[in-house]
DNA sequence: GACGTCCATGCCTGAAACGTATGGGCGCGG
DNA sequence: CCGCGCCCATACGTTTCAGGCATGGACGTC
């Protein structure tokens, strides 16, 4: 009997929730399609998984049964999915290096040029993704280590934080806190903050600062995915975005200003890679890494 | 990433034979289909599973790391088919017990007259299936035990032999060895003797005890998929069918003449059961039928 | 008894898988 | 050297199915 993992996904989101209307908000998909998907489930598997009593459902011990197995099995696929990915990588020697906008800032440079000096077969492939993705695509094979902006889900990875940067705040030349040599998180109260769905909302309220030292939440302005729209976004409105020190330097642009954030933790980063990876290259540039710290 | 465990049964069945036609013709499926779905897999992997190096092909290193990983993952969900499937039954404590046409004879109807007899709040739900198709029913967890006759792949499987039982020939009772009081195999030499495709090619060539002794092979008659089918053939056709002692005691018909084929080996009647079952009830099961023998 | 909540069903649409037909690259033999 | 066969890729039409929307029916609550 063949079965689409994205069918398991369903059962388990359903089963978790013992809803299926909550299920299918959770899933972005229509109630009614939910409730055909996991009936086919039952009819193919030949029982029940549910009991439909009316409004409330609850698991059969059959759909107990698959509950556990069904999410070992999505765990497993990833896995797989990490693993075959890995191997291409690993086969033509090459180590994809995960980052978000600047990354590693000027560490991950002078990292990858010892690694090339040293390793010279070698080659490091830089994989860029957007707000809060990095983690994600080590988990997903996209990416065989990555410099990690925290806060971030570090499940399954291994990790050390390698970097810690100051904040900076870029807003448009002319605008009114262009003048100051550099801007407390106060003067920030009302100007619009670029955000993004993209990431968890962990991330967005630490980069935000929210709540804000005196207890209010930040006025939220243009949303985007990564480092380019945000940037294009302060550069034609008048909102403004906070990024650590290296993008200033990174990112100049004519109609942007950057200024330090004095009254605010920096940004930590932190080197990490998939707790069982194919590609002997992780661990050499993990020590090229911590000597070049 | 979603799959489907279709996708994976093509890519190992291609990664097996290093042939797109050769695996769509073992597949039933178009070649041009098969192409285009291993395509699609790689594709959503990001990376190749096989070098096309005009007529052959042969797999990446990221391929022979799909292909151990995807058996592994198909197993484990057959595995977890088949435990789900079993919950069901083992929950409203019923034990469903495969055969074939006669399946264990008398000895599993006296089992099952002791088994209802010592557990009154169990049930037993006998399960009949198509020729061979006890063992892949124990496996997809379609019955949690079986009688199986041999013989049979019983990979993944527990047994013992529990029974045998002489095998007779089923004819028109007008048909011209109706005469005699018994047959031996060389009275068949030119008789169409019934088959199926439905079981493997070693249980078919088993009955009709292919080649014969004298070496010739058998002439082949109807083909058809279960007892009733096959005796609706012999009563309507000058074709003859094998089948077990029990078989000629149970499916008596008017138009129907039993007799003992006296130079052949018995059928000899297994009883098996998973590995590893969630249903109490097949131990207890087991023992009945080990002191009932 | 009216209303809200939740799951099931009917109908339509769009995507994707499949089959048939066909094209292109490669090797082999005449 | 050319034709032929083998094998994989591409093109196109068809069918199947997942998904969305609208709606019905059962149950609980106020």
């Amino acid at each position: 009997m063949d079965v689409d993992t994205r069918v398991l996904r369903y059962f388990v989101v359903v089963a978790e929730n013992l809803s299926f209307t909550q299920a299918a908000k959770q899933l972005y998909v229509a109630q009614p399609s939910l409730s055909r998907q996991i009936r086919q489930l039952e009819t193919r598997l030949g029982t029940d998984l549910f009991t439909r009593t009316g409004s409330a459902i609850e698991l059969t011990s059959a759909g107990k049964a698959l509950l556990e197995a069904a999410r070992r099995q999505l765990a497993d696929w990833q896995h797989t999915v990490r693993l075959t990915r890995t191997a291409a990588a690993a086969e033509g020697n090459v180590l994809r290096v995960g980052f978000v906008a600047t990354g590693g800032g000027s560490l991950a440079r002078q990292a990858r040029a010892t690694f090339t000096e040293r390793y010279p077969d070698a080659s490091i492939d830089p994989k860029r993704f957007d707000w809060g993705g990095e983690a994600q695509a080590l988990r997903d094979g996209l990416a065989d280590i990555a410099f990690v902006w925290l806060p971030a889900d570090l499940t399954g990875l291994r990790s050390e934080i390698v970097a810690a940067e100051q904040r900076w705040v870029a807003m448009r030349t002319s605008h009114h806190l262009a003048g100051q040599e550099k801007v407390s998180i106060d003067d920030l109260r009302d100007e619009p903050l670029m955000w993004t769905r993209v990431a968890p909302a962990e991330w967005v309220d630490w980069w935000a600062v929210n709540p804000r030292p005196d207890g209010s939440a930040p006025v939220w302005g243009r949303e985007n995915a990564n480092v380019e729209e945000m940037l294009e976004h302060v550069a034609t409105t008048s909102g403004v975005c906070i990024g650590p020190e290296s993008m200033a330097g990174y990112y100049t642009h004519p109609d942007l200003t950057w200024r330090p954030l004095v009254d605010v933790e920096p940004l930590r980063i932190a080197l990490a890679w998939p707790k069982d990876t194919a590609n002997p290259l992780v661990g050499r540039f993990v020590e090229i890494v911590r000597a070049t710290r």
